[in-house]
DNA sequence: GCATTAATGCCCTAGCTAGTGTATTACTGT
DNA sequence: ACAGTAATACACTAGCTAGGGCATTAATGC
């Protein structure tokens, strides 16, 4: 019956700890749930099983099912978002600018391959007909941000005359798909096999960004 | 009540028209309604009331809910492996390397990102955890045909001289993603807003070409 | 300790869905 | 014209699902 406690969001600190410990058991268990089986595969009994709560508790703490979808998603989105804004934030005033380029590549393939964000990308997919604008805003707040923290980083090195860029948000998606556009692709349709070792993603990663290099480094 | 005599296969002529008529008007709708909604999200009714034909039928043609959606995306797929086959046909052999470069990038992300391919993309990652069969195959047969053919015309093209390709795979991979990645991905999230203007898609493709060069580019 | 508030268990319902059965009608090939 | 076969209309079942009601129990804050 234990819960936790690191389950339990610290927004939630002030509230019954009855309420934050069933909020936090009952989004991991439907978090869990829609990742897996997609919204209408998903329901608020099978949640409220994995939760071990009743399912009228569901009902009077998120209101309903599509609330508690929206409840999970803007969850899943903050993690997403925060892990995005800090991912190319060093590269700008690198020393060692390869190296820092490397070191990003690495970074950025790994939690986006390797992590639980695969799961939450094919759920977004899956349901953008039935909800357009979460699946907009998941691309403008977690991709988007990405891009655009890298471009900013981008344009600082062509400054410098560390790179060479005309264009820095073309260069960021070239940057960014160079190091794990494939590896991407592919996570999103398979399921069964284990995902790739962190050896083969590091690799396709540094292997992106020497093409990168090749393409929009200063002797280029 | 009538039905355009395309939509029937070549492999129904021999059929009773009847059937072949009534298995395209299905095979259409449920396409459509698949697609549009997912596997769980479309009931047999819809797919019976869209293709104006009664319920027993699609039992009658196809068995079942799962056989359907199986015998829709045999056809999808058949389709999306055809044209995978001869996207990057003329690449080896071609005079003007750059030149057929650009025309493979841009017939394949027009065909790509501008087509009916994300709609089936995006149905495949929906039901991948419940067909993780159906998801691989695709995998298999329509992305990684295309990566096949590309990697073998670049190795010509390195063997000629006209490229300096060191692991053709990988380069095939860089190519795909710089031509076309960006573009996928967000067209994969993005359901309301109509899909980019196709000057806006050969904009792009012919940019990630130009960055292809300057990577892979003889002179490079 | 006590008033408040949350959680539970259990019942209930209204709607939808896959799938079947059958008798009747309409079309096809010969 | 006729036999065979496909399509239809319609009624039906069994199971599941979102959601609500309510009395009872348990935890919390003071």
């Amino acid at each position: 019956m234990a819960t936790p406690p690191e389950l339990i969001r610290a927004e939630d600190a002030d509230l019954d700890p009855r309420v934050a410990r069933s909020r936090a058991v009952i989004v991991a268990a439907a978090s869990e749930h829609f990742m897996r089986h997609g919204y209408l595969g998903t329901s608020v009994d099978d949640v409220a099983a994995e939760a071990r709560v009743s399912k009228r508790t569901i009902y009077n703490l998120f209101g309903g099912k599509e609330e508690l979808f929206r409840a999970i998603l803007a969850e899943a989105l903050i993690t997403a978002e925060r892990f995005a804004s800090d991912t190319a934030s060093s590269l700008a005033e690198a020393d060692d600018v390869p190296a820092e380029l490397r070191a990003t590549a690495v970074r950025l393939a790994r939690s986006v391959v390797g992590g639980r964000i695969v799961p939450l990308r094919r759920l977004l997919i899956a349901e953008a007909t039935r909800f357009p604008e979460l699946a907009a805003d998941y691309y403008s707040r977690a991709p988007g941000r990405v891009m655009a923290t890298l471009a900013e980083a981008l344009r600082h090195l062509d400054e410098r005359g560390a790179l060479r860029v005309d264009d820095a948000e073309l260069a960021a998606e070239h940057f960014a798909f160079l190091v794990m556009g494939a590896q991407l692709d592919r996570a999103l349709f398979t399921i069964d096999q284990e995902p790739p070792a962190i050896t083969e993603i590091d690799d396709r990663a540094l292997r992106g960004v020497e093409t990168f290099l090749r393409a929009y480094g200063p002797t280029g």
